[in-house]
DNA sequence: AGTTGAAATTTGATATATCAAGCTGTGAAA
DNA sequence: TTTCACAGCTTGATATATCAAATTTCAACT
């Protein structure tokens, strides 16, 4: 069906995205504080490196929502526990119309390669592998993605892979949480495997909401300002 | 309860949001081909700037996913039906969130002008007044992603704003969108004023999709795949 | 005819220089 | 003490110069 790709493309990442990747990551994981200044020259000194490239990198952050810019002004970093939360909602939003996309243009290969994922988990689960159970998660999410053929939506979700990482390492510590996660994938699958767009989306939707909310209460101690009905 | 503003803080816009405002018009309006290629230099020589602002323009661009950068090759012009197919779809996905926070979070002042708006678009519509009815079609989402609280997720939908621009002015075009729209808007307001968060998702999930698909079909003469059940 | 490869050229990536807006602090005048 | 003006400094915005990767061209070779 499809010819079988011998080497992969190489992409050599810019100075540009090293940066942007790195001050990300800092960010997210709260090296620097909320509405703290970013110097350009500062900081540009401190990577060895000239303006120019990080410039671009605090453009590419700016319009993740991550730093704010104040013309002649200087950049704020912009992170707090709403934002987490809207994260989360974005998230949430987003996957599950990529799951229902999935359920609609997903190959055979994908749900078979899902199902693989699925049976990986299980056995991971088992052994209590958290790492191996985090990076199945990612494939099995990236598969998803795949499978949605929405080359868009995923460059938007893409701003929050750093967050989405760290919630899954802080959500998967806890034992309850990686057995109710792992059900709640099988049933995603599932769906996915039998065409059926709406509840592949509610799954999905229900799924990250869940995760999301236990990440914001163990890392924010933040719950949401009132459960929905 | 608040105190009224009496003077609204100045924003110059640099030069870079300008370059970045009048690229991101011009490719989705179409005067950029999909995958034309996008020339540093020989752009920034048209716009009679240096090429620093148009770099970052482009980068802002980029994680707006509206261009495609090769490092050492080049950026590229990103898009086409499908990608106009998925912005609806985030649309869809960010506002209906946004509805549905805008309901647990409005004020009863921001419901209140809510409903002036309604009342004026009823106006408008009885006098056919197009321009009128757009402006205000735009003040009433933006009042609903005020009264939404959500900081992040409008920066996100932001970037699709000139997109959402134009698929209004298409649709409002047709008598019987217009109909259609009001009512969609009035029953909105309805749900958001009545707290009632999951019927605001729903009614401005549906009402962002049927708009949508209005559309896609309009100007690409394009049919999503199927009709969900 | 097809392939190869080196020179010429194009072009994005990066560095550096310059400009101008905004902030700070001092001191004199009211 | 308060206000205000001006100088000096900081810093983002912009322009220009330099570097190096990628593409193209075209002639030599098989």
């Amino acid at each position: 069906m499809s010819i079988v790709r011998r080497l992969e493309p190489i992409h050599l990442k810019s100075l540009r995205d090293h940066v942007h990747d790195t001050l990300r990551e800092a960010i997210i994981s709260g090296r620097f504080r909320t509405d703290e200044k970013l110097n350009e020259r500062q900081l540009a000194a401190e990577l060895g490196i000239s303006t120019t490239p990080l410039k671009e990198a605090l453009r590419q952050l700016e319009t993740e929502g991550l730093v704010r810019t104040e013309a002649r002004r200087g950049s704020y970093v912009t992170f707090n526990a709403r934002q987490a939360e809207e994260m989360m909602l974005a998230r949430a939003a987003l996957e599950s119309v990529m799951a229902q996309q999935a359920a609609r243009h997903a190959t055979d290969a994908q749900i078979a390669l899902m199902k693989t994922h699925i049976e990986q988990m299980r056995a991971a689960l088992q052994e209590a592998d958290i790492a191996r159970l985090i990076e199945l998660n990612e494939y099995f999410h990236d598969t998803i993605h795949d499978a949605s053929s929405c080359e868009y939506l995923r460059r938007l979700q893409n701003g929050q892979r750093m967050y989405d990482h760290a919630a899954r390492v802080t959500v998967l510590a806890d034992e309850t949480e990686r057995v109710r996660s792992f059900a709640e994938h099988e049933a995603i699958m599932l769906a996915i495997a039998e065409r059926n767009e709406d509840e592949a989306e509610r799954l999905m939707r229900e799924h990250v909401m869940l995760a999301g909310e236990k990440h914001l209460i163990t890392v924010f101690s933040y719950t949401p300002a009132e459960k929905r009905k």
